[in-house]
DNA sequence: ATACTCTCCGTTACCGATCACGTGACAAAA
DNA sequence: TTTTGTCACGTGATCGGTAACGGAGAGTAT
């Protein structure tokens, strides 16, 4: 029992050659209607399934791609994921979903893996600043697209955020609503998203001459944003904006003021970034900087899957944009 | 540039035969120290990766193992997926995860997906009445694991949450606390765990001699919970206590129950299933029906693993406990 | 010296598909 | 009648590994 069916047994049945049922399948070549429909029954009789695995070897394609992120259960990147599998899924290709915790040791060893499996590409969160690994893969493997870090090389591309001018939207919408107080939390992991984000709002903040010393950094969790905002407003009380290097940071945050006895938001103001689910169910709200999260995971697949089929084809980067959602945790002034 | 190395590569820069180096990168056979040593050093410096697509053409192994969800950005999911993705990188297998949103057609077209694609096993949530589907799947491919609902068939073991035990906890802590009118929340969508989590209830409240009509059901997400939520309080007012299908639908009611002006925990006690991270975070956080998922995920694919290794043996279904969890929603007399 | 064992390694076939080419039948054109 | 062409399908090689078996050479027992 349970012997697997294959194109020979199809072929037998059939009277006809492997090559015929090949044809019959995929539409290829010459075949008479005929046959094709008598060989179609009999794959249905037979409950014939075409192994992928036989016709990678051939054509090499696996019909698989990698998908590399930093941890699934972070909440960022399910809605990514969700986007890269129904884009693949509507070209029939299936995706191997690897986390690495961010730690580079864990990135190269599953990215390995990956290409030893016989993916067709890989997208990844190569949320660090060696990218020397990134480049020997894209030497001896391929496509490869690269999230949030750039990385040039014939066969990688790249996909950013708009990291920078999401600081600028926060810092410029504090600045607006008469902050002159504006603090912000960081990530004690350095990251090349971590670095954008900051510099782009310390760069706006130059550009309105404010105090650029408000910056406090801890793990982008929920508690590191509890303690980065105690630790903040302990020691700067002026301050009356926050504006924090990821949601979850954000409600630790918001915590961290209601617990201080800070009324968010006539107290503090605060404002995150991602837009994570969970951040439109807080009580209150967190206003943030929105990533379309499951577009960039369809950009994503499409991108790579054009790579895969024009490899040497030219492509530039990609850029996601970001948007300023405002929820409770920000107060307009009324104009 | 780009042509990938092979086998046949490593052997001719050695001096060897294919199967010298096949000796070599599987610790497998006769094959002296020397001879290894080299080997593994051409490996090296060529860059070779073996496929595991060729390799899994002979061996019928191609380590992978495909994970089918309803939806990876479901809170619920990717807890498991990371327990499946960990418990398979320990056994050097990689996951390909699908979504089926709950629709029988996706999930059969996925799962035969997966099988085509040449996986060694499937870790399915099945959580459709239709096992017909699935039996078939357990004649002609093999080692299936079902989620939540239960198959029986030689191929395909079964994992199963104690649900009613859930159900039963809640009700139990609630008539422990001097409730009498408990209504739950169910969700519309006809589900094996929906049942069971139905079922635990009524019996629960029978068991009690409480009245069991106070149930209500909408689609089983944050604003279907608070549409249910508010139907059910404005139909049967004296409602002290709601249980609900899921945590989104206890967070849904949370915000339904504050919106109509009752206190909670004081005037309502709030109890949820699953535990998903947002519970603990939400303001007041809800108490809820715990179900360790990512163990559930490490199991899963330990008892699919197992099952690859050894076929035809014997295996009996798993269970998952629960744990009741308290926090804000609830409110226990003190003694 | 012969036979036997044990190491170590090579040869051949094979996994299940596809690709490039080859072949036979039949019809239209010369 | 021969040539040319087209259609429908078959043949053999191939993808990159592994299983099964076989064989050469060194060492030991008879």
């Amino acid at each position: 029992m349970k012997q697997k069916v294959t194109i020979a047994d199809v072929a037998k049945a059939a009277g006809v050659s492997k090559q015929t049922v090949s044809r019959a399948i995929n539409d290829k070549g010459e075949i008479s209607p005929d046959t094709k429909e008598r060989i179609m029954l009999i794959i249905e009789q037979l409950g014939y399934r075409p192994s992928r695995l036989a016709r990678a070897m051939n054509t090499q394609r696996s019909q698989m791609v990698g998908l590399v992120v930093g941890d699934i259960t972070n909440p960022f990147f399910p809605e990514v994921a969700r986007g890269v599998q129904d884009a693949a899924m509507d070209r029939d290709y299936n995706v191997l979903v690897c986390n690495t915790d961010d730690k580079p040791a864990l990135a190269t060893a599953v990215t390995e893996s990956l290409i030893s499996q016989g993916v067709d590409g890989i997208i990844t969160f190569w949320n660090q600043s060696d990218k020397s690994t990134l480049l020997s893969l894209g030497d001896s493997f391929g496509p490869i697209l690269s999230i949030n870090t750039i990385v040039e090389h014939p066969q990688i591309d790249n996909l950013l955020v708009d990291n920078a001018s999401g600081a600028t939207l926060a810092v410029d919408y504090f600045v607006n609503n008469n902050h002159e107080h504006i603090g912000m939390l960081t990530n004690s992991i350095n990251q090349t998203t971590l670095v954008r984000r900051v510099q782009g709002f310390q760069q706006a903040i130059a550009d309105h001459n404010l105090n650029p010393n408000y910056i406090v950094e801890h793990p982008a969790t929920l508690a590191g944003g509890y303690e980065a905002a105690k630790t903040l407003l302990n020691k700067y009380p002026q301050i009356s904006a926050i504006f924090t290097y990821n949601d979850l940071m954000g409600l630790g945050a918001i915590r961290a003021c209601l617990d201080a006895g800070r009324k968010i938001p006539d107290d503090i103001s605060i404002i995150g970034f991602d837009d994570i689910q969970l951040s439109a169910m807080y009580t209150p709200s967190l206003s943030t900087i929105r990533v379309d999260k499951y577009e960039m995971g369809r950009l994503a697949f499409e991108r790579i899957f054009t790579r895969i089929e024009q490899p040497d084809h030219h492509y530039s980067p990609l850029h996601m944009g970001v948007e300023l959602i405002l929820r409770e945790s920000t107060k307009s002034i009324t104009t």
